[in-house]
DNA sequence: GAACCGATTGCCT
DNA sequence: GGCAATCGGTTCG
């Protein structure tokens, strides 16, 4: 499987990525599973302290409102959470045992306080970027994984609530995958299992396996 | 105002 | 494979 030519030859100065062809409003606006679903192959582009990041997405989770145990949003609702409750089309970030900060994306209408964690992504572009933000070899695990992620593209908490859709953060379409797995979230212990991870099948960048059941599925 | 918990990661044994 | 690091928000006293 070759990389999708959604950033390749293009006009523009940034190696391909183009703040128009930015994911609308109305693309969020959906059910949090189809968001998490189409999400994947999207392009993740920042633009941050003067430098261009671009990956493709390929391992996303969903998590949803007050009625799902593993939200955030199920037991709170002011601070950084605040953001879930919002509008969607905005970032979500949180910061995991007050180490990594993870990037989330908000989607259904405003008030519904659900969200997509991105979890893995392909990078695409300012790959050294990356890996000095990361302060690893710019090898294969620079975005595998939602700290990781975060911490490659730039992501702080300060970009909690900022809009998808524009400078310097944005997500543009991509090539639909051909074959999508389906799994358990990651490091959820509260309530039911729901099968809410998402990704690309036999990706290398995906942070983890599935679990074979999901492959067959 | 103090204690506790967590959608993780990297380093140690 | 196991565990410490580290911090914002919520909960409890």
């Amino acid at each position: 499987m070759r990389q999708p030519p959604a950033a390749s030859a293009s006009p523009s100065g940034d190696g391909g990525v183009d703040p128009a062809r930015a994911l609308p409003v109305t693309f969020y606006a959906r059910d949090v599973v189809a968001v998490a679903r189409d999400l994947l192959g999207c392009l993740l582009v920042s633009c941050i302290d003067g430098e261009t990041a671009a990956g493709i997405i390929v391992e996303t989770e969903a998590y949803g409102g007050p009625d799902d145990p593993a939200s955030h949003a199920a037991f709170r609702r002011n601070g950084t959470v605040a953001a879930m409750w919002g509008p969607p089309g905005r970032a979500y970030v949180y910061l995991a045992y007050g180490v990594y900060p993870c990037l989330n994306v908000v989607t259904g209408p405003a008030g519904t306080a659900a969200a997509v964690l991105l979890r893995a992504a392909d990078p695409l572009l300012g790959r050294a970027a990356m890996a000095a933000r990361r302060g690893a070899a710019p090898g294969r695990r620079l975005a595998s994984g939602p700290g990781r992620l975060a911490v490659a593209f730039g992501i702080t908490l300060t970009d909690n609530g900022r809009p998808l859709e524009a400078p310097p953060l944005w997500i543009e379409p991509g090539v639909p995958p051909d074959r999508i797995v389906t799994g358990p979230r990651i490091g959820v212990r509260r309530g039911e299992p729901r099968p809410w991870r998402f990704g690309i099948a036999a990706h290398p960048a995906l942070s983890r396996p599935f679990p074979p059941a999901a492959e067959r599925g």
